[in-house]
DNA sequence: GCGTAACTTATGTACATACATATTGTCTCG
DNA sequence: CGAGACAATATGTATGTACATAAGTTACGC
């Protein structure tokens, strides 16, 4: 019957917009569904894993698979690099490392990352140009204790996210989007009037559930716009 | 050999990190590969496959698949709608519709929403408040071809994005974050001061290629953020 | 030399089957 | 009646096989 995984995801897809198997329900077994549609267990499986995949049903096993209520949009973000992104639009991309020091964490900081109190750090504060004018504005802390070769590393003319990238894998991030007005040294740096508002990406990462970096990254303006793009 | 498709990927993924196949090559053959696994070809097409999902690697037929360089952090974005989002918070949600009207687009909105210059539309004004605040303030578009069941519908009492979840399936979306300025007809709205910065995501959908709906949502101030995580 | 047809090859997917694994429900024994 | 053993069941995954599909490559005819 030439049906295809992709053709029993719509067919499932539609039912369930059909309101067919509401929400908190259990829709019916694979096998049953297979033999609904005239193919093997398996094609059925990699449809609803999908939707599962997607955050439409959730599947446990000898329990079944729940359809879950007011589903939301869901969408693949890809986060570049600055130097990527200022390039992939044609536009020239120079680094500044305003200041790179090492400090030991204080009580705030040490939250915000998430280490011990007093662990050794590497804090920098980096500028990212595209076409001699400020893209972004990057504040950054590194645990030594989870990269000990940050501390010999010199980022005075290698952006530190490029290089931990290639330095240190790693298992887990967090990302924060957020509007924010400019506090008066961010926006000198930034040359842009104080209270403008600027784009923020808060990036937190871990290794095996350790922490590595906290790095806040800062946009001018309107100009700056994160697309993501989903479909099906 | 009891290898498992989990097992393949992370093997790929350290030989990938290691620099064994550096970006721009080809990886050997999913034959190749099988047999120095030990397993099936469809295993390692899986563990494949998971790997192109997350766009570590690229596959083409005939051609191969390729390593991706400069890796881009990936993260899956979900986007709840204004009701769910103020619930989660344990707050309470309202919902108010500012105006509905219907128009033709003019040569601006028929850009924006890429449908013919005069197509019927809904355009609609709406607000979303948590414990009596503004939360969201909405600004949205639907094309009457696309959608013709929203030209009868009233949604004084219901939430456009709500009622077009669940009444129109959806193909597409492109979402675009920006931080902004608050013009003073939206920030009176918002009960924010003009210029102060505003969250804005902005929403266009489409069903098998036609134009759907095109959305402006705007989060007042620096409380509202964004969060994604990710993690393998 | 050029366009096209035929062939080759790597990925894409379907299927039957078999076994693994988690979890719920039930049954037994003290 | 409660704790633990056990069976039943739905999903999870591996495998061999077969065929589909896209895209390079080569051969052919003009």
């Amino acid at each position: 019957m030439r049906t295809g995984y992709r053709e029993v995801k719509q067919a499932l897809l539609a039912r369930l917009r059909a309101g067919e198997w509401p929400a908190g329900t259990l829709m019916p077994g694979e096998v049953q569904l297979a033999k609904e549609f005239g193919c093997a267990r398996v094609t059925v499986n990699r449809a609803i894993q999908e939707l599962a995949d997607e955050g439409i049903v959730v599947r446990r096993r000898r329990r079944g698979t729940e359809v879950l209520g007011d589903r939301a949009r869901q969408a693949r973000l890809t986060l570049h690099q600055a130097r990527q992104q200022v390039e992939s639009q044609g536009r020239h991309y120079a680094y500044r490392c305003l200041s790179q020091r090492k400090l030991n964490a204080g009580a705030g900081l040490a939250r915000r990352l998430a280490v011990p109190q007093g662990s050794p750090l590497r804090a920098l504060r980096c500028l990212h140009l595209a076409n001699g004018r400020p893209f972004q504005l990057e504040t950054r802390w590194i645990s030594l204790s989870a990269v000990p070769e940050a501390a010999a590393q010199d980022y005075a003319d290698q952006p530190p996210g490029e290089w931990l990238m290639r330095a240190k894998p790693l298992s887990e991030a967090e990302h924060r989007i957020q509007a924010a007005a400019a506090r008066p040294p961010e926006a000198a740096r930034l040359q842009i009037a104080p209270g403008a508002p600027v784009f923020v990406l808060q990036r937190r990462t871990w290794w095996r559930g350790e922490p590595v970096t906290w790095a806040r990254l800062l946009h001018p303006g309107e100009d700056y716009e994160l697309i993501v793009r989903d479909g099906y």
